[in-house]
DNA sequence: CCTCCCTCTTGGTATATACCATGTGGTGTA
DNA sequence: TACACCACATGGTATATACCAAGAGGGAGG
C-alpha cells in the first residue's frame, strides 16, 4: 500500500462503519486504543479519525469520545422541518433572539420596504434530533406579522404565517454559496472553527408575487447534502 | 488570549495577508521559520498554516513552500470561461479523456436517448490561471455532434456547439450539492483527499426545449464561491 | 437518600525529533 | 555550452511524550 498509514487506518475504520453497519452514535475506539491495536503512535491514529471526521463519518465529543455520525440530511429549498422528517428524524428549533428593528439594506431591498418600515428579525438554531444543522436569520415585514414576537417561535414559521396571518407562501427563490463559517456560528453549530458551510439566501413570495420573507441560512456542509434545482436563461454569447 | 496558540498565530498571519496586502502567490515563511520566529514547535506552526489553508487564505506546494492564495472565484451557472474572465483571470481546460460510448443511465434519461444511441463523453480539468478549479464530465448526444472528438477540446464547448453544429444553448438547469471529493478527483484538483467540493449536475437546453448537454461538474469548495439562483414552487402544506 | 468531590478517560494542544519524497538551483563534468 | 548529478529546503508523515479541560462515574460523607 502506497498510501500513508493513517489513510489506510481510516479506510479500515470506514469499512467497519459502512460494512458492519455500525449505527449512528456508536462509540468508536479511542485514539489511545487505536494507536495500540494498529501499532502506531497516538498522533497517527488521531489523523485517521480527523480524516473520517472531515468526511462526515464520525463526530467527536470531548471528553466522551468519537462516535459514528448520522447520514447527511439531503435538503431541498422549502421547509426545513419537512426535509428532516423525510430523513426520519425529528426537527426542532431554538430561538436565539427575536426583535423588531430597522431592516438591513439587503432585507429592505428584498422585502421592498419603505424608509420607515421595520422588520421582525429572528435568529434560530435548527436541529435534527438535537444535532445542530443550521443557523437561520429570518426577516418578515412587521406590518404583515403583528405580534409575531410574542408567539412561540420554536416551530414552523410558515405554519404561523398561514394559520395566524393568512399569508400563504407560494414560491421561493434562493442563492446558494459555499462559505467558511465564522467563529461565533461555528460555536453555535458545534463545529470547529473555519468549518465549511452552505449559505442559503432565501426569498419567499405569495401567489401575488409579494416577497414576505427574507432569510439567510447557514448549513453545516458536513451534515447537509444540499440540492437546489435552478433553471436559468443562457446569455446570447458566451464561453 | 484564551485561544490556542496556533489560532493566534494563524490570526497574525491572516492579518499580514489582508492588512499588508500580500499579493497572491507570495511565498509565506516556512513552517520551520515560523516555529522559530514565534517560539513554538514546528507542529504548532504547521497547525496555524493548516487552518489558513482550510480557510482558503493560503495553498501549499511541497516542496516549494506555502503561498498566498487567489481570492475565490464567484460562480454562477452558465459559462465557466465567462466567470473566470469576469474575475480577471485566464480560463483554460485540459482534456483528460474523450470518447464515444453508451450513455450512463442518468445521461440517457437526461438527454432522452433511444436504446442504441451513444454519447460523446468528455472529461476535462478546468483552470483559472493554471490553478485547477473544477472537473467537468460532459455528455452530448453523438447524433448532434458528429466529429466532435476530432476537434480541439480545450476551449469553450458551447462555442463549438454554436459555431460548428448550429446548436444554440438557450437555458440551463442545475442541481447543486455539497460533497466530499473522491481521491482520484482530489489528485487531479491538487487538493488533499476528502476535501469538500460542490457538485453541479447541469442540463443545457435549446430554445425548443431539447436537452443537448448533460454534465456533472465538481468544483473545489475552497476556490469557488458558488451562487445559484433558484425559483421553486412551495407545496400547499408544509412545515 | 442526596451531595460533594475525586479519579479516570477522553480529545485538544504542544514540544522535540526524525525520516521521506520531491522540486530547485548550483556545481562539476563532458 | 549542455547535461548530469547532487545538496538543500520544503511540506508530509510518524514517533514519543506531556499536560490540560471537561464530562462520567463512583465513593465518601452528610
Amino acid at each position: 500500500m502506497g498510501s500513508p498509514r493513517y489513510v489506510t487506518i481510516a479506510a479500515e475504520l470506514r469499512d467497519r462503519i459502512t460494512g458492519e453497519k455500525l449505527g449512528p452514535h456508536t462509540l468508536m475506539p479511542s485514539e489511545r486504543e487505536l494507536s495500540e491495536t494498529f501499532g502506531v503512535s497516538r498522533m497517527t491514529a488521531r489523523q485517521a479519525l480527523a480524516l473520517l471526521e472531515k468526511e462526515g463519518y464520525v463526530y467527536r465529543r470531548p471528553p466522551r469520545g468519537t462516535f459514528v455520525a448520522e447520514p447527511r440530511v439531503p435538503f431541498h429549498i422549502g421547509s426545513f422541518s419537512d426535509e428532516i422528517i423525510l430523513a426520519g428524524r425529528r426537527p426542532s428549533a431554538q430561538l436565539i433572539w427575536a426583535e423588531e428593528r430597522p431592516p438591513t439594506p439587503s432585507a429592505r431591498e428584498a422585502l421592498d420596504l419603505a424608509g420607515d418600515e421595520t422588520v421582525h428579525a429572528l435568529h434560530r438554531l435548527r436541529f435534527a434530533d438535537d444535532e445542530p444543522i443550521a443557523l437561520e436569520t429570518t426577516y418578515f415585514p412587521s406590518a404583515i406579522t403583528p405580534g409575531l414576537l410574542e408567539r412561540p417561535l420554536t416551530g414552523s414559521l410558515w405554519h404561523i404565517l398561514r394559520a395566524h396571518y393568512r399569508v400563504v407562501p407560494a414560491d421561493a427563490s434562493a442563492v446558494i454559496e459555499s462559505i467558511v463559517i465564522d467563529d461565533a456560528s461555528c460555536a453555535r453549530l458545534q463545529v470547529r472553527s473555519a468549518s465549511s458551510g452552505i449559505l442559503l439566501t432565501r426569498r419567499t413570495y405569495t401567489a401575488e408575487g409579494r416577497c414576505i420573507e427574507f432569510a439567510r441560512d447557514v448549513y453545516r456542509a458536513d451534515r447537509a447534502s444540499f440540492k437546489v434545482e435552478a433553471r436559468i436563461p443562457v446569455p446570447v454569447e458566451g464561453g
